[in-house]
DNA sequence: TATTTTAAAGTTATCGATAACATTTTTATC
DNA sequence: GATAAAAATGTTATCGATAACTTTAAAATA
């Protein structure tokens, strides 16, 4: 391994002398210079990131936190988290939870470790609480991106999930819909607490009935049991006409249950869920969606916590920033 | 910042013997460690991953740089690497290099200043070759995937591009196609060369002709000029009954583009490609494909990492594991 | 009880870089 | 040409941990 010391020897001056070069700083001859990066060169030098980290005392490396990373609200996101912290000169430590609450600690404990200067996250849920706490405690920037935590307050993105799920649920009863069953994710995560209160408002507002045994929980994740879901569906007589998913992973699941069962979608059932599926919407742009800007959640987050960092401990009052939802309609609905 | 020394200083021992207690080494008795470890919780402490590996010349981290993180090939890979890296207890830095070779040489250098441990490469295409000499040269094990580069010998995990473009194209010719072009990645890619190849031989083989106007170029990423797209398919005349397309993201921009131009899939044309959708197949289970085991790409490259890791320098022969490719027949296909 | 052995600590140097201060050299000014 | 000012370079301490060696205390043996 070439360090500082290598350089300076072969090329007859100190060690200050050769990092002043590397960095820039300082007063140096340009004789001096062009000899030290000469030597660089011959010797294949790389810097050290990890000494410079330990006297620095900052390491430059961001971390952006998300929950599957094989959903293309989350990978659309991390581009826009990547390319706002590559933007300001970070490099990015990715990490997936699964949805996973404990591998969401061991993965924040890695990040404590390892000394990162931030992280963007998207929290498991509500049991997240202690993790975050710990950032605080360890005084590392964080920012949370599609879920609120309470209990915690931090800068924060959201979308504006309640009116978007009310606009989805209007959009359905519009088109006749009367009967309309939610499958959303858990209710220890902000998003779909205020999904299912949009769900619940736009029902009352137009006067429709609230019925529970219409109303599913389980996890946004990708790996759901389907054969619970299938109990689900057949303890409601009649089949409601039209299903809201919490989230695009949930809508295909369910389009895949009622497919084995027979049933088309949307011949016999509607099906509307939130979030798009980004380049795959094209492979035949079926589904009626609440879109969220997925890259601009990661883009915005990584900015203010970048912000966040630069700004040090003079930091002003925690932002919040809502994202509307737009809605996409296709061919998922059919009127009744 | 708490320290070793600030828990030494606290617990009246030596920093030396901290350190005994966190790592589990040396002798120790069991009073004092448990009066370090109260100590340790009582002030919060958590290890500086910096300090440690500057001293014992490892990281713990290892990176995985894929060419595109939108697309569910490189996502469901990403899945199998971090799970075997976890399962040994190594971190994963990912990294996106979005089919761009300047982009992978700006990663590779931060990942040489990060001293990571190894890095599992899917490489950008031929052009990669400096940047892993420099891996290379600086003594950083790597396992190829997807993709080889020739000028350099290492592991690497294979698809069987070829074989699985006979495949798909010994379908199409079933099903009565004569006329079938090809969409495919740069050549400048050894896995676009193998598919163009495998499409030449199962015309040779069939007595088909060949015509270089039906053979087009570009970049496997996401972001391809349509318009360029367009002008090669009004070139040809008579249309191509059949299109092969070297992966799925070119699937999706071709489909795109016939649907555009008022062409049906597959009344009009049939589409078939490399690479399956991953969870989005099921939004439509629509297209023909050779689908190939993304995760075990990179459950099994990076375990091979891991084990040249821990072999160190007593290595022996570099090993190539070829992953077979599975033709899963959709309705992308009219016959003719 | 004296001596050896083992257990349980402590000391010092080191990893590779940079900050802060110190010194030497060069250039400018009178 | 002497002196001050500026430029260029060097020295030492430090970041937080661990390896290698050393010392001290306790237990075992003669």
């Amino acid at each position: 391994m070439v360090t500082i010391y290598d350089i300076a020897a072969k090329a007859s001056v100190s060690a200050m002398t050769v990092s002043r070069v590397i960095n820039n700083t300082g007063k140096i001859s340009d004789k001096t210079r062009a000899k030290v990066k000469r030597v660089m060169d011959e010797l294949n030098y790389v810097p050290n990131q990890m000494a410079r980290s330990l006297v620095l005392q900052q390491t430059h490396i961001l971390s952006l936190l998300i929950t599957d990373i094989m959903n293309p609200f989350y990978t659309t996101l991390s581009r826009g988290a990547e390319d706002a912290a590559i933007k300001h000169g970070y490099r990015l430590l990715f990490g997936n939870s699964d949805e996973n609450v404990q591998k969401e600690a061991a993965y924040i404990n890695t990040l404590l470790t390892a000394r990162v200067d931030g992280v963007l996250v998207a929290p498991a849920g509500d049991p997240s609480l202690p993790h975050l706490e710990k950032l605080r405690k360890h005084e590392v920037p964080f920012v949370l991106i599609d879920r609120e935590v309470p209990g915690i307050e931090c800068d924060i993105v959201l979308g504006d999930s309640k009116e978007g799920a009310r606009a989805l649920v209007e959009h359905l009863i519009a088109h006749g819909h009367r009967n309309i069953a939610i499958l959303n994710g858990s209710s220890s995560i902000s998003s779909a607490r205020l999904r299912l209160q949009g769900y619940l408002e736009a029902l009352k507002l137009n006067d429709l009935p609230i019925d529970d045994t219409r109303i599913y929980e389980t996890s946004f994740g990708p790996m759901n049991d389907l054969s619970e879901m299938d109990r689900w569906l057949s303890r409601m007589a009649p089949l409601p006409t039209a299903i809201v998913a919490g989230n695009n992973a949930l809508a295909l699941e369910i389009i895949r249950l009622l497919r084995s069962k027979g049933l088309s979608v949307p011949d016999d059932i509607s099906v509307v869920c939130f979030d798009d599926f980004g380049p795959y919407a094209e492979l035949d742009p079926f589904i009626t969606v609440a879109a969220q800007q997925a890259y601009q959640f990661g883009y915005l987050g990584m900015q203010m916590l970048i912000e966040r960092i630069k700004e040090g401990s003079d930091a002003g009052p925690w932002r919040k920033i809502v994202l509307p939802a737009e809605l996409i309609v296709r061919r998922s609905v059919k009127s009744v």
